[in-house]
DNA sequence: CATTGGACCTGACCGC
DNA sequence: TGCGGTCAGGTCCAAT
């Protein structure tokens, strides 16, 4: 599920929701989402702390603490819920149990999901590899360019290195450079400035107006309220395969790339 | 260094 | 109904 659009409405429910409050218990379900200490330790960092603030870092999510911050990476099919802290359904990871109901859980089917309670150090180790956020201000054709040069590799995968930028994934890439009308084959060090300054363009179109909708959701829901983000009714061609194009009306054609489905149109982003 | 392929997990869905 | 294969919104690591 969660690219930056999904993380930040995440991150924006869980700031309304949980600043302010303090963890009374918090209890992992599954050791395996526990990194970096063991799983006693992570649970007692958090247990008693207060939260003051959620953030967000490409598709990591950051509650801080006051003495640590607990950094979550939910993966490919991790969830957060705001529920009581009673009702704890199938496949929940954690539970962080507020001074008040609802309470924070996460729940993951897959597994894939990690956790921290990160000190300064941590964090380094855990973010310093990011790129650039794309819509902090520091991201523009140039940050591509740069990171871009020389490399061989198809566009598509170069814009899922998290490297490159932070937060773009699947789903944005693909919507990304069908607005740019780039073929995501095409070598990314090859990439002209015209191309780099669309497909800038497009990676911040695509993540404003998936967090304006809420996030994307396909067949189950993710906002922490159990209700589905509205995005997926406005992809141009993510999971489109067939359908219209909507700029020409050549149908959507699907490849792999880098082991990812790549859904792009034929008609509008043509093969260098 | 850059790139590729497999591993990590579980469940849904499709064709036979 | 059961079985096997494919697919899934991400990242890391070993091998080349």
């Amino acid at each position: 599920m969660p690219e930056l659009p999904e993380v930040e409405t995440i991150r924006r429910e869980l700031a309304a929701h949980v600043s302010g409050r303090t963890i009374r218990r918090a209890q992992v379900l599954d050791a395996r989402l526990v990194q970096g200490r063991a799983v006693d330790e992570f649970e007692q960092r958090l247990s008693g702390a207060r939260v003051q603030t959620a953030d967000r870092r490409g598709k990591y999510l950051l509650l801080r603490l006051d003495a640590c911050v607990l950094v979550l990476h939910l993966m490919m099919s991790g969830r957060v819920h705001l529920r009581p802290a009673a009702d704890v359904q199938p496949h929940t990871r954690l539970v962080l149990t507020l001074d008040r109901d609802p309470a924070v859980h996460l729940v993951d089917v897959r597994r894939f999901g990690r956790a921290w309670a990160a000190d300064a150090a941590d964090l380094r180790d855990i973010l310093g590899r990011l790129g650039p956020e794309p819509l902090g201000g520091g991201f523009d054709w140039r940050t591509l360019q740069a990171s871009f040069r020389n490399r061989r590799v198809a566009v598509k995968s170069a814009l899922l290195d998290q490297r490159a930028v932070a937060g773009v994934g699947n789903i944005y890439a693909d919507e990304a450079l069908f607005t740019a009308r780039i073929h995501p084959t095409t070598p990314a060090g090859q990439l002209s400035q015209a191309q780099l300054q669309a497909l800038a363009d497009g990676v911040t179109a695509a993540l404003t107006s998936g967090i304006a909708n809420f996030g994307t959701s396909f067949s189950t829901f993710e906002t922490t309220q159990g209700t589905a983000g509205e995005n997926q009714t406005r992809l141009h061609v993510f999971r489109r395969t067939g359908q219209p194009c909507p700029r020409c009306g050549a149908p959507i054609r699907r490849m792999v790339v880098g082991q990812r489905g790549t859904h792009f149109c034929g008609e509008c982003q043509r093969e260098a």
